[in-house]
Order: structure tokens, then C-alpha cells, then sequence
RNA sequence: GGGUAGAUGGCAGAGUGGUCAAUUGCACCAGACUGUAAAUCUGGCCUCUUCGGAGUUCGGGGGUUCGAAUCCCUCUCUACCCA
């Protein structure tokens, strides 16, 4: 087996564990910063690595169109090429044929996807998706799955993306040679839970070494992913990590947990920081406000990240205002170090049982700030 | 002293009789962002508003006209050219 999950504490739904992989050790729950493009948006491995992250998200359709799996594969695969030597999951790519739907046919055998780049064709079968993600050399792989909008949708169109789904994950793992990465499978089926428990009932027993859900925050609701959490994620082997795929705000992430699950990943911390948004304990600050221009205090005074360090919040407000890099820079790295920190608290609550108090009380302080 | 061109909302700069509270950009203010087509996007930016509108604006003053940022007179100021 290609990775190993150890469950070793468990807090009513929560559950603290360690994922072992090829390039090393994983605690869970964990929150994964997103490098679709091989690169953590704006900051180097060693910033991310000292920001607390254990592993790391690739793309497959990203990474396919440019630069190329081949390439990535003849330059040592993408641990070497993107000098990151941590654990890597790569996405399939399902998550794009939602994203730029408006350039993607979908048929049952594949997507055939219209370059966002220059229009090109690029058709991602499952086969093709296991391929590049063999060539990329990440450490977890996702199945290619069909990722519906949750927004205006019927329950055919969810019912067919699962069928569909559960057809492709059967072909990506019959696909699968790559014996050091393991390959994860994918439930959909929106907010029906009787679609996801069919779909779950079909991807568990085709055995795979670990289980998402995906198809959640597409549109639909917040409160109604947190309301389909702990069904869903009951429906995963417990023996098994299970992974939330996209999510997702602070408080999301918690609801999560306390759902049982084990793995998380968002572009939220980096994609906000770069757009000056930092998430501390006492809820989000836009750094660009002008009641920030004065403000000699860090970030947020309990982080010990690399920025609130060394920065005051009128500095970052100077770099936003003036469009300086080192902005987006420095507020990545903030929102990761919120992010891991909040993960491993989470871990050590559960550790202590006292997870549902501290989901609590992290609640209580964001709130009162809003 | 003579001549020419100008003076428009924080700035730059369109508009040259009605469709103009006045294009656009910048600056400024606020918001959004959930397996990254995003260092992006959206909204606001004279005053008041029951968000339907209402009231005052285009250097100052006067005039023509049903109607003026736009035409005429005059004053003030600015830039350039000639003495």
C-alpha cells in the first residue's frame, strides 16, 4: 500500500490521526494549501513548510496544459521539479470541468476541455487523468469526477453525474500502476443523500485507499453543506481517510471535523490574502480599510508567523495601497499559518476531547468580532 | 503694451444649445472571494432621500433662449508667442 492511515483518537464524530506517505508523515485533521500550478501562489516551499504545512495540492489540468506531465516527469517529477519535498495530492481535474464549464463538452468518455490558455483541445479521460497524475509523481491522486453545480441543478442532472462518476472512478483505478501513489476516490451527489449514499456504497466497495466528497460549496448554501456533513462523511470507511475536497472558510473546516473528517484543502487563505483579506481568531480584517493606515499592531498578536512578527497592520495596508508584492506575499503566508494553526488545535482538542467547546469558543470569538 | 489658447466634479481629461449630475482613467471609500481562467472582480464616490426622486453644479458677474457646461458681453486668473 502506497500510503497507511492510522485512526488514534476519536472525539464523538471528530477523529485525530496520521496519514504515513512516500515523502513523509501527515497529521490529521489537515488543512492543505492549494498549488494548482505548481506553486503555492506567491510564496516559496520554505515559507509554506515553515507556515506549518505537511502536504500540498497539484492540478492536473493546470499542470497537463502547461507546462506539460511529460516535461514535469522528465525533470524528476513534480516533488523535484517544483523543489517541494513534502507529500503532494493532485487534483484531477474534475473540479475544472465545474470551474470552466463554459469550455468543457462532457461526455462519458471524458471532458474535453477548450484550453483557458489558448483554446487548444485537451479531452481528460479517466485513463488520461491517472496518466498525467503518474507522470506529476504525487503521492495521493484523485479519480476524475464529474463536479455539478449545485446552483439551479435537478436531481437527474446530479443523479447522471454520479452514475457517471462511479463509472470513471471504476476506470481510473483499473488505470492505476503507479504503486507508490495511492488513489482516492470521489463521492458526489450534492445535498441528496440518498445519491450519496448510492454513490458511496459503490466507490467503498470497490476498495479505495482513501475517500472524498466533493461537490460541495458550488453554490449551494453553507449552511446547508454544514447540515449534509456528518451523514456524508459517515458514509466513508472509517479506516480510511476521508477528505473534503474545496473547503473551505475557517468555520467550515470545524464543522468538518466535527464531522469526521480527516483532510481539507481551500484556496481561501491564499487567494484572500493576495486580496488583502487576513483571517485571525477575532474574524477577517481587510487590510486595505483605511482604519488600518495608522495601525502599528501585527496582523494578529497571538500569530507567530513570519508577518505578524516583523509587520504592523499600516504596513501592510502602505504594500496593498501601493501594490507592492510583498503584500500578497506576506498575507499568504499569514492566512496559512492561521489555517495549519487552527488545524493543529483542532487536532489536540480532539486529542483531549474537548473538541465540541473549543469549536465553540472559536465560534464565540468570530462572531463577537462581526 | 499687443496677440493667441484656455479655465469642467480630489487630480487628469471628454463634452461645445436640450437625450448632462456631466464619458473615461487615476485617486479615494466599501464589499466579494470555498478541489485557483483570480496579485482578481463588484459597487460607491456634489448634497438630501420614504431610493421613486428632489435640490444645487462646469472660474466670477450679467445677458440671449422655452431651454446654456455649451452662444454673447464683461471681469478675474493661467499658459504660450510678439514687443
Amino acid at each position: 500500500m502506497s500510503i497507511t492511515f492510522h485512526l488514534e483518537a476519536t472525539d464523538h464524530a471528530a477523529r485525530a490521526g496520521r496519514i504515513v506517505t512516500p515523502h513523509g508523515t501527515i497529521d490529521t485533521p489537515v488543512f492543505m494549501p492549494v498549488g494548482t500550478q505548481g506553486t503555492v501562489k506567491g510564496l516559496t516551499p520554505e515559507m509554506v513548510r515553515a507556515a506549518g504545512a505537511q502536504i500540498i495540492l497539484g492540478n492536473t489540468y493546470h499542470l497537463a496544459l502547461r507546462p506539460g506531465d511529460e516535461l514535469v516527469r522528465d525533470l524528476g517529477g513534480l516533488h523535484t521539479f517544483m523543489n517541494w519535498s513534502g507529500p503532494i495530492l493532485t487534483d484531477s481535474g474534475g473540479f475544472q470541468v465545474f470551474s470552466l464549464a463554459t469550455q468543457v463538452k462532457i461526455t462519458d468518455h471524458g471532458a474535453k476541455f477548450k484550453s483557458h490558455i489558448d483554446g487548444s483541445p485537451l479531452e481528460l479521460t479517466p485513463e488520461r487523468a491517472v496518466e498525467i497524475q503518474e507522470n506529476l509523481g504525487s503521492d495521493i491522486a484523485m479519480v476524475l469526477d464529474e463536479c455539478p453545480s449545485l446552483k439551479e441543478t435537478t436531481r437527474e442532472k446530479v443523479r447522471a453525474a454520479v452514475q457517471r462518476t462511479v463509472r470513471w472512478a471504476e476506470r481510473c483505478q483499473r488505470h492505476h500502476t503507479r504503486a507508490s501513489q495511492a488513489q482516492f476516490a470521489i463521492v458526489q451527489g450534492g445535498l441528496d443523500f440518498e445519491l450519496r449514499a448510492e454513490c458511496a456504497k459503490d466507490l467503498v466497495a470497490m476498495d479505495f485507499p482513501g475517500y472524498a466528497l466533493g461537490g460541495f460549496s458550488v453554490g449551494e448554501a453553507p449552511e446547508a453543506m454544514h447540515a449534509a456533513l456528518p451523514a456524508c462523511a459517515a458514509l466513508l470507511p472509517e479506516a480510511k481517510p476521508r477528505y473534503l475536497m474545496g473547503v473551505g472558510r475557517p468555520e467550515d473546516l470545524l464543522v468538518g471535523v466535527a464531522a469526521g473528517i480527516d483532510m481539507f484543502d481551500c484556496v481561501m487563505p491564499t487567494r484572500n490574502g493576495r486580496n488583502a483579506l487576513a483571517f485571525t481568531a477575532d474574524g477577517p480584517i481587510r487590510l486595505r480599510n483605511a482604519k488600518h493606515r495608522r495601525d502599528p499592531a501585527p496582523v494578529e498578536s497571538d500569530c507567530d508567523c513570519y508577518c505578524c512578527a516583523n509587520y504592523s497592520r499600516a504596513y501592510l495596508h502602505h504594500l496593498f495601497a501601493a501594490e507592492e508584492m510583498l503584500g500578497p506575499t506576506l498575507l499568504s503566508l499569514h492566512n496559512l499559518a492561521f489555517y495549519l494553526r487552527l488545524m493543529r488545535e483542532a487536532r489536540q482538542a480532539i486529542r483531549d476531547e474537548r473538541f465540541a467547546a473549543f469549536q465553540a469558543t472559536c465560534l464565540a470569538r468570530w462572531k463577537a468580532a462581526s
